[in-house]
RNA sequence: CGGGGCGUAGCGCAGCCUGGUUAGCGCGCCUGCCUUGGGAGCAGGAGGCCGCAGGUUCGAAUCCUGCCGCCCCGACCA
């Protein structure tokens, strides 16, 4: 592609909008334009880059054993009814009516409509297993878009949807996609992870994420410094707490003023007592009615884990006005006992002994409580966020908390979606059974913002040599000089036999601009035609990841270079 | 939706508090000259519903009201 004619508007400052260093990079480099919150427009540069990852994902899914399709984006209501999630769904699903009245959606997501596909078509054993993918613009009404490609509403997703007739085979098809999104990630030259995962709205009950290593990310992962022991926040427990050996003998249960102490920290510092030895009382609406969750004075509410003990669709946490109004008492003197509202402890306060609540009444506190004996709860569970204080759950090692982008989620459906939409085949015995399920989805247009995100200087993007728009940028300092454009024409021409993706910089600019913009746009190896070609003959070659410069006589500059870049992409994994 | 912030030329911003000629600056864009290894220089030029609507006023980018849009923090998630 020739730089005079490409559609390629580089910025020199950054618009205002953009926050994450992936969004900037993306607007300067010219990559993508907003359209309307969370819409992007991608040019011909953001294209490249995405067919990049696209190829990659399409190598591996057919590599599993995977057939790509195109599934409609526009769904009709009755699908989703069928199945239970036109109502659990929520407001993220767009819906709207045609022009008969008839209730549509934009596809978030596509267990309907292929297990309505696959039910119709495969009515025996000998037809499985299958596994069906496909690479679409999906529409998500997100309640806040941000971070550009990161989170948009409208966003390209490969999701996979596997058929198999037992379990056993559900398995040895997820293990199948694990390996495969390894080796996705892994060729887009992403630092990652694979972390267990909740399942959300999707449902099902095993789950991996594939999370992008990097600060901005908007996930926490609890990771394990020894062993493979590795999970999201929403998900990860720590090693489970065990009742001391010598008995404590419950002390009376007793009421103490505390004035206007009502932080966790000004009620332990007034009773000169450490916060482990205190239980906060938190009110959450769970489907609008409120619940208190029992937690350590020192512990915080994974709302994720209350959604699910509780089987909710919707948990949030109460203000000030909504905890009066459901318990009669202000916030922060609230405690269990006699409390008239569903109450659940964290599994960590079962085995606290003589410990302090809120006396239920303002300015009070409860001192020496004891669960059993002075109030009971209706569940025990592990309801809190890990810390990096906690232990791993499986060995016992210290846990390491860091931050994360999900590009990949894969799940193991087991039979909800057959069994809710009635995909029954025949097994060999001639009897009736639901398919097993899986899906699994990469987020490609978010992919290429997590690598972006691990990927940058200050000068600009650093792409992989897999995932880049183009795999070379000649620079041809002199458009006007014969000699030198003729050198760099040649180089152009040549790559472009070879197979290489090359850029050429034809335009009448100044050479520091095209410096700045090779470096902004991200391309791994840059050509110099100029002086140096004139005086001496030679070209320059720099490695944007490093800098690493050298000088090669022009006819040596195609074989050497592609000869690299073939041996660096059949290096990956 | 709750909390915070912002809307002035393609991008970045000033002006607004304290209303008053023709709304300004840098970058970018166009023309010419000059320059050509890290976003040069000189000269000339184009480009604005000051987010929209209403109100106050002799007069509104500026004050008031409503609406719309965008960004950030929270719930959601590839």
């Amino acid at each position: 592609m020739r730089y005079s004619q490409l559609l390629l508007p580089t910025l020199k400052e950054t618009p205002a909008e953009a926050e994450v260093v992936s969004h900037k990079l993306l607007l300067r480099a010219g990559f993508i334009r907003k359209i309307t919150s969370g819409v992007y427009s991608y040019l011909p540069l953001g294209l490249a880059t995405l067919r990049k990852v696209e190829k990659i994902v399409r190598e591996e899914m057919n590599n599993g054993g995977a057939q790509e399709v195109l599934l409609p984006m526009v769904q009709p209501a009755d699908l989703w009814q069928e199945s239970g999630r036109w109502d659990k769904y929520g407001p993220e699903l767009l819906r709207f009516k045609d022009r008969h009245g008839r209730e549509s959606c934009l596809g978030p997501t596509h267990e309907e409509v292929i297990t309505t596909l696959v039910r119709r078509e495969v009515h025996s054993y000998r037809g499985l297993p299958l596994n069906l993918y496909q690479i679409q613009t999906k529409f998500r009404d997100e309640i806040r878009p941000r971070f550009g490609l990161m989170r948009g509403r409208e966003f390209i997703m490969k999701d996979g949807y596997s058929f198999d007739a037992t379990e056993e085979d559900a398995g040895k098809t997820y293990e199948t996609m694990h390996y495969a999104y390894h080796r996705v990630f892994s060729r887009c030259g992403l630092k990652f992870r694979a972390v267990e995962a909740d399942t959300g709205t999707i449902g099902g009950n095993f789950s991996h994420e594939f999370m992008v290593l990097a600060d901005t990310g908007e996930d926490t992962l609890v990771i394990c410094k020894k062993c493979t022991y590795a999970a999201n926040m929403e998900k990860a427990t720590a090693m489970a707490p065990v009742a001391p050996v010598e008995e404590v003998a419950l002390l009376p249960l007793a009421k103490k003023e505390t004035p206007g102490k009502r932080k966790v920290g000004a009620v332990t510092e007034f009773l000169g007592i450490t916060a482990q030895e205190l239980v906060k009382t938190m009110v959450y609406l769970v489907d609008g009615q409120p619940v208190a969750v029992l937690l350590r004075g020192d512990h915080e509410v994974q709302p994720v884990k209350l959604k699910n003990l509780l089987g909710a669709v919707e948990v949030e946490m109460a203000d000030d006005k909504q905890v009066f109004d459901a318990t009669g008492v202000p916030t922060g003197y609230l405690g269990p006992i006699g409390l008239k509202i569903r109450v659940v402890a964290d599994r960590e306060v079962a085995l606290m002994k003589n410990f302090v609540v809120g006396a239920n009444e303002k300015n009070f506190h409860s001192l020496n409580v004891n669960l059993g004996r002075d109030f009971e709860v209706e569940d025990v569970a592990d309801l809190r966020m890990v810390t990096e204080d906690d232990r791993c759950p499986v060995c016992g090692a210290e846990l390491n908390l860091t931050r994360g982008i999900e590009v990949g989620h894969i799940f193991k459906l087991g039979k909800t979606y057959s069994q809710a939409l009635n995909g029954v085949f025949l097994d060999n015995q001639g009897q009736e059974q639901h398919y097993v399920m899986g899906c699994y989805g990469i987020g490609v247009s978010r992919t290429v913002a997590a690598s972006i995100e691990q990927n940058h200087d200050k000068d600009g993007i650093i792409f992989p040599l897999p995932i880049a728009p183009f795999q070379v940028v000649v620079l041809n300092l002199s458009p006007n000089d014969e000699v030198i454009t003729a050198a760099a024409e040649k180089l152009y021409l040549e790559f472009k036999q070879q197979g290489v993706d090359v850029l050429i910089d034809d335009r009448d600019e100044r050479p520091g601009s095209k410096f700045k913009d090779a470096d902004l746009i991200g391309i791994p190896y840059r050509l110099t035609v100029g002086k140096s070609f004139a005086k001496e003959g030679v070209v320059e070659i720099r490695k944007r990841v490093d800098g690493e410069t050298s000088s090669l006589p022009l006819a040596e500059v195609v074989p050497d270079l592609t000869a690299r870049i073939r041996t660096e992409l059949a290096a990956v994994v």
